[in-house]
DNA sequence: ATTTTATGTCAGTGTTGTTGACTTTCCAAG
DNA sequence: CTTGGAAAGTCAACAACACTGACATAAAAT
């Protein structure tokens, strides 16, 4: 069923045999599986007058405490009047903390409240959820694979980002 | 580097000890890898007068030639309001051919034309190129494991789609 | 002193999604 | 044959979230 053939090549590489069709599969995969990736994390913010915007920066804030709007700007690439109109209501709300840097006093640092933290681990926890589902089920050599393929699929600049996030707690 | 760790459990399966930051580090790269998987094809719609959701319609019409309005629905979730009016313009542009089905009339079957055929060749092929290389950075073995975490991922009913997919061309 | 940077804001626009209401077509059951 | 309901299409209104362009403010950098 899954014939993704690999051959040893003259260098020692592995070679593979891709075909279009196993490609084209892969490419349903990734569209099928990004609607069961944000399924949870949207039911739970349809209640709540928020969306996918504000997941992606409650997210990134919590990762990042302390981030400033610009750094947030290019790991989420969008202009700063989208990513303005959903801080803003965050912070509103009392989500979302905006400190007038210390150094800079033109930067704003970002942090979770209480009540920013709450929503942030129940979005999380149903999104850990699936994923640790979905890790047990494949097996611990397919997650390896999983991000190998996820990683290598990136632009380089978002691959920075991402890895600049890895370094913060795990490298 | 990569820390997830394997260790055989009494019952002869792998137990996988995934700790929440190891989840996280999944969550993101499938965000970002999301990013650079729909960046070309953006780019290619950016000029015409299409976006992502006539992308989505074009590859399905493409990949299953003659399917329903209905069918098409079920696997893009969307309304039918919705696909309506991204069809229309794809009708009307002379991308798409409706016709009226012959056993039942109500239903209208949907194929690309050759202008069709021309856009979705552009937009696949840029998509496989991505796909190919992150394939061959991360190796075959990676492969096997992406497919296999992205399908655990996915909602059961969307699942029941994307293999009634693989089984047209691939079983 | 001037320029650049970081941020915020206002106004307008486009794509893509939603609901709700309504019509047409047509198969199928009574 | 009539009627109920399914499939498809249409119209209107609306919301989320992205975009561009223009402009304002404060502070750092030159």
């Amino acid at each position: 069923m899954n014939d993704t053939r690999a051959t040893a090549a003259p260098g020692g590489q592995a070679l593979l045999f891709l075909t279009d069709e196993q490609l084209r599969k892969g490419i349903e995969a990734m569209f099928f599986a990004y609607r069961g990736f944000t399924a949870d994390p949207d039911r739970i913010l349809e209640d709540k007058a928020y969306g996918r915007a504000h997941h992606r920066a409650i997210h990134f804030i919590s990762r990042s405490p302390g981030t400033t709007v610009n750094n947030l700007l290019s790991i989420l690439g969008v202009t700063k009047q989208s990513l303005n109109r959903v801080l803003r209501t965050l912070i509103e709300d009392g989500l979302v903390e905006s400190r007038v840097g210390t150094r800079d006093k033109r930067e704003r640092h970002l942090v979770l409240t209480e009540v920013g933290e709450a929503l942030e681990r129940e979005l999380s926890d149903a999104q850990r959820t699936r994923m640790r589902a979905a890790y047990r089920e494949a097996g611990p050599e397919a997650v390896q694979g999983f991000r190998a393929v996820l990683e290598a699929m990136m632009d380089p600049e978002l691959r920075r980002h991402f890895n600049q996030l890895k370094e913060a707690q795990d490298g």
